[in-house]
DNA sequence: ACAAAACTCTATTGAAATACTAGGATAAAG
DNA sequence: CTTTATCCTAGTATTTCAATAGAGTTTTGT
């Protein structure tokens, strides 16, 4: 894939969440003004993040989102996978798409499926706890 | 990235010249009937590689093309790099674009660069000598 | 010489994906 | 019962990608 700005609207929200939601909801709108992310886009963003069972909400005044699991528990991979339609490098790699009629005899095949692994290792190897460390060592004024 | 079908029938289309340019060159008529590729896409495809190096071309009749080096120096990173627009799995990480106003406290850039870092390098191991093996085992009418 | 085969070059079209906008409905707190 | 927020469904605008079109130029075999 190449990530698209779900994925990077939402992993920044992510981040966001974990800093700010411990204590009580975060609305979108605040989201979006330190994000600097249209509201009505992250809306969208939020639902599938909540679909995907990854934040909780809280309706009404003084409402919004705060994380569904423990920042060390949430991994890149499943963010990303919510929020983008295929990670794979190669589109003939997508399950729910149209088989190639090449599969069977395609010598890049392995090349793609050995790509989408380490891709997919690496991911799942960074927890959201790692990016607010990240964040956090970055940017002092976050702290 | 996600591949696209430059990359894709580039690749295919390197995989054809190692195999059937060994001896005289190959036209893209040819190779377009053989991989299932529109003729005229094909042609760009090959002025990229030509541009770039990887196959030279012989005019007039009985020319077409053959590959520039020995397929075991041809390494599939020089391929797509030639094809593909920006090979990093993040558009912040192109260097050619304006520069993401939060790079310098960005904490996902740590992830995409570590990413693509492993990307590259599988790429970079992967020859055109290792698909041509994968092609003819998969292929024995390639033979 | 010359015609055919094949490469070279630039522009345009068409289709699909992406990014974003619009507007209203529902819910909770005070 | 008003304010603030989530929730939900469409719709549009922009950009990227894939492919086509067509007019050249060069080379070579005969």
């Amino acid at each position: 894939m190449k990530i698209s700005t779900k994925g990077t609207y939402g992993l920044r929200a992510m981040i966001d969440l974990a800093i700010f939601s411990q204590f009580h909801p975060v609305s979108i709108k605040k989201i979006a003004a330190r994000q600097e992310i249209s509201e009505l886009y992250l809306e969208q963003i939020f639902a599938k993040l909540k679909q995907g069972g990854l934040v909780k909400s809280k309706r009404g005044i003084y409402g919004g989102y705060f994380l569904g699991k423990d920042p060390q528990h949430i991994n890149v991979k499943e963010i990303l996978n919510i929020l983008e339609d295929n990670l794979s490098v190669h589109s003939c790699q997508n399950d729910n798409m149209k088989i190639c009629q090449r599969a069977s005899r395609c010598p890049t095949r392995v090349l793609w499926k050995r790509i989408d692994r380490a891709v997919h290792d690496i991911m799942e190897s960074y927890t959201l706890e790692d990016l607010v460390v990240e964040a956090k060592f970055q940017d002092n004024s976050l702290l």
